[in-house]
DNA sequence: TTCGTCACACGAACGGCGTTCGTGATGGAG
DNA sequence: CTCCATCACGAACGCCGTTCGTGTGACGAA
């Protein structure tokens, strides 16, 4: 009962011009390329179909929902930082470099870093991340117990981080629009009533100083202090 | 040529029975009880109006869009935080009932501390914190710098951990639930091939352990402790 | 070569979202 | 009483994630 197609309807080509066959790969490509250039609210079913050519329904066969295309696309990112050896001597500045390199890696991609919060990553690059900041940490003579929850927490403090600094780099548009707005915050505070909020009127100045890189810093600098003063106190008080 | 309205039309009594007129303080309300009951997905427009019984676009004449009011509920919640007294001596004790208060009163509303990531809080009882915690570290003497990036950097974590907490408490739909996955997530680790993560396998238990406070005691200890060495370095620098 | 099967592709639709527009009601001022 | 500014709100627009049912192309079996 089917009528052979009209000439005028038979498609192009029979072999599939330029539009590659839909995989894992392809679609994560086409997220990765979505998210660099508008961010991860651009990242969107329908939007990642359109970029393949494509309707929504057809990315289900290869991904569950989106809550596992973002941890795909986190646990891609996780893949390409650049991990260092332990070292013994140096273990904190190696562990500052990991946290560094995360934060860098997220915010190369503009605000992923939110598709990491509230999220245990257990992506094989994510967990190959993990071991290395554990082995960094170990190496250091860092207690056990500590190691643990220090990688968490540190984990934690550069996605929160990436997320805050893609986010403005992001909505601002750019670099200037963010410290413009920092600026007007800072003169906001200043006419605050002197008798109410007296810290924040003197300090409104430092409170808005520093752009992200030196206040990334400070904030590791804080928790690496925090886990070798522990680390010193175990070793004292064991032996 | 308009018609009398027919008798058996009129509205009830005409002295507004039980339907609040509408009002900023009205909307709030009636979000908190959204937000407490099922957490901040929940509170969307739509569902407020509907709260309200009236229609989504009656809503904008009193906020000005879905963001203000997300920034409205969080300066409310700051309303709610206990403050206390600076002390020169306890100084670090209370910076961190600071932050333990800030993180209770965010997990208190479920996981609004969302709403507190990635921005900079202006309204008048998020200032009066902010106040109160510059105060508490100013007058244990931590340089003026610090206290500014530091108080950044505490609320941060509360806001992160509020967040994380929160998240966990309700996707899981209660405490037992959560316990369980964590649990499933220890022993994934426990399974991994020892030769690529001996690190993770081996600490697989201690990974897992500890509920949410004690991990955020921890990160606090962390942080507080590299404020104490920053500001007792300047003082052995600066005299 | 022909047929049957089966995984994959995908159009269409459902229910929900934030937000805007235009209209209608209301209540106070002149 | 009339006018007008304000507020309420029904309807709609254009998004979103996800599901269902149909179609279709490739491939192994006969």
């Amino acid at each position: 009962m089917t009528l052979p197609v009209p000439p005028w309807e038979q498609r192009a080509p029979k072999r599939r011009p330029a539009k590659l066959p839909l995989s894992r790969e392809a679609i994560l490509a086409a997220a990765f390329r979505i998210l660099d250039a508008e961010g991860l609210d651009a990242v969107t079913m329908r939007r990642i179909a359109d970029e393949l050519d494509t309707g929504p329904a057809s990315l289900y066969a290869h991904v569950a929902n989106k809550d596992e295309l973002y941890a795909l696309l986190l646990d891609q990112a996780a893949g390409e930082m650049r991990l260092s050896e332990p070292s013994a001597e140096h273990w904190q500045d190696r562990a500052k470099e990991f946290i560094r390199e995360l934060e860098r890696v997220l915010v190369s991609h503009k605000d992923l870093g939110r598709a990491a919060l509230a999220r245990i990553p257990t992506g094989p690059n994510s967990l190959a991340a993990s071991e290395a900041l554990l082995a960094l940490l170990r190496a250091g003579g860092v207690p056990d117990q500590d190691c643990a929850w220090a990688a968490d927490i540190l984990s934690l403090y550069a996605v929160a981080h990436a997320y805050e600094n893609g986010l403005h780099l992001l909505q601002a548009g750019g670099e200037e629009a963010g410290i413009a707005y920092v600026a007007a915050i800072g003169q906001y505070f200043r006419q605050l009533p002197t008798d109410r909020f007296p810290n924040i009127v003197e300090l409104a100045g430092l409170l808005t100083t520093g752009d992200g890189d030196v206040r990334f810093e400070f904030g590791l600098d804080l928790l690496i202090r925090g886990l070798a003063s522990r680390a010193a106190d175990a070793k004292r008080d064991h032996g």
